[in-house]
DNA sequence: CATTCAACATACAGTCTGTATGTAAGCGCA
DNA sequence: TGCGCTTACATACAGACTGTATGTTGAATG
């Protein structure tokens, strides 16, 4: 019964603050970029100081990975949401994408997850977050597909890696501006290029 | 006849050291990276001052964007060079998968021009520098492909971007140590996959 | 209840970026 | 050929930022 401002516990007011300053970081990161925000404005935002974000974490790039790491399992929660599992290999992938380049939309997302990201914590980091959270489900997919043999068989990494660099390309085209319907008929067709005897899926999506 | 170290005209001087300043940011960037390079640095391997620099460049982003230029230009050479006009289609594509491949194996240029470019300039900026240079022969590729009816009409610009993204992250995954052999089976079928009657392209590679 | 330790706040040192200012050499021109 | 203007820098400076070291207060613990 200790909610008033005063009287916490130690490890509320850790969870509170580390919760703040990825809030506030998470904010100005969108708005603008990871080299563009200071610490300075950062915990402002928060309302602490810079001491507190030194103490929590090791430096502004650690923030910035907890950060990535908390937005891609946002990501990946709204995927997985929006797949109910009684759909075919084929139209799972389908609504995995649409669900994937919709989550993608959030403001500044696309430049969190796929610009700075992949250059402030390297491409390996973020390969990690990845496969811990949002290409799990896209990996499982395809590895599904393939042993119902309604896909060719591929290297299970190799192919979901250039998927997924498929699929974030287009989350960037598409909010640039690019017209999302061609890139969503793309995507489909590389998919629908790997089965492997032409097995005629449903209906062409128009 | 004044190539003596005194007497040089403006114009050459200009030249000199504005490609003194390129040549030395180009090492310093693919080195360490873009954030982590200081322009004191960067003048002292040039052997001039940052005034020097300020001068010819509007800031460091500026000259960042200068290195990428010439980098993809010569990226876009390498390809160019590596395959002769003589080729079908589909065989044309694959001669320019495998150059892209190699000419990205350069030390630091992944990260150079995958990572941090854009993450500084922006996939927009990125996007027209590619268009300028390294995607035009791969968009023309598409274009002939399609026009040829070895490939389904599909838009192009969202083909060429997409299949580019999946050779980017191929070269980032093979620079991390990721098998070769696999990425380029895989995009191998990704662009056999996208062929209209499943016609029978030339024996397998191997 | 005394002590230890966690959770901060404050102060500081070093470095970097961009700009303003100064200077010497090139260049057009009478 | 001398004179003014401009280019191509070098130097000096202001502001901001990052990370660390130090101090302080309240919680946890025996």
């Amino acid at each position: 019964m200790q909610q008033e401002s005063g009287r916490r516990s130690n490890r509320d007011r850790t969870e509170a603050t580390r919760a703040d300053l990825i809030r506030a970081a998470r904010k100005l990161f969108t708005e603008k970029s990871y080299a563009e925000t200071g610490t300075p404005e950062i915990v402002a935002e928060a309302g602490v100081t810079r001491g507190a974000l030194y103490h929590h974490f090791a430096d502004k790039q650690a923030l910035f990975a907890a950060v990535i790491e908390q937005e891609a399992a946002a990501v990946a929660a709204e995927i997985e949401q929006a797949s109910p599992p009684p759909l075919s290999a084929r139209d799972a992938l389908i609504a995995g994408s649409d669900a994937y380049l919709k989550a993608m939309h959030a403001p500044g997302r696309t430049r969190l997850l796929l610009l700075d990201g992949p250059a402030v914590l390297g491409r390996a980091a973020m390969d990690e977050i990845d496969n811990r959270h949002g290409n799990r489900s896209l990996r499982e997919g395809l590895v599904a597909a393939m042993r119902a043999q309604a896909m060719t068989r591929l290297p299970a990494e190799a192919l979901t890696a250039l998927l997924a660099a498929a699929f974030d390309r287009a989350a960037l085209a598409i909010e640039a501006g690019g017209a999302a319907e061609d890139y969503r008929v793309v995507l489909m067709s590389l998919i629908d290029g790997l089965a492997p005897a032409r097995a005629p899926g449903p209906a062409r999506t128009r």
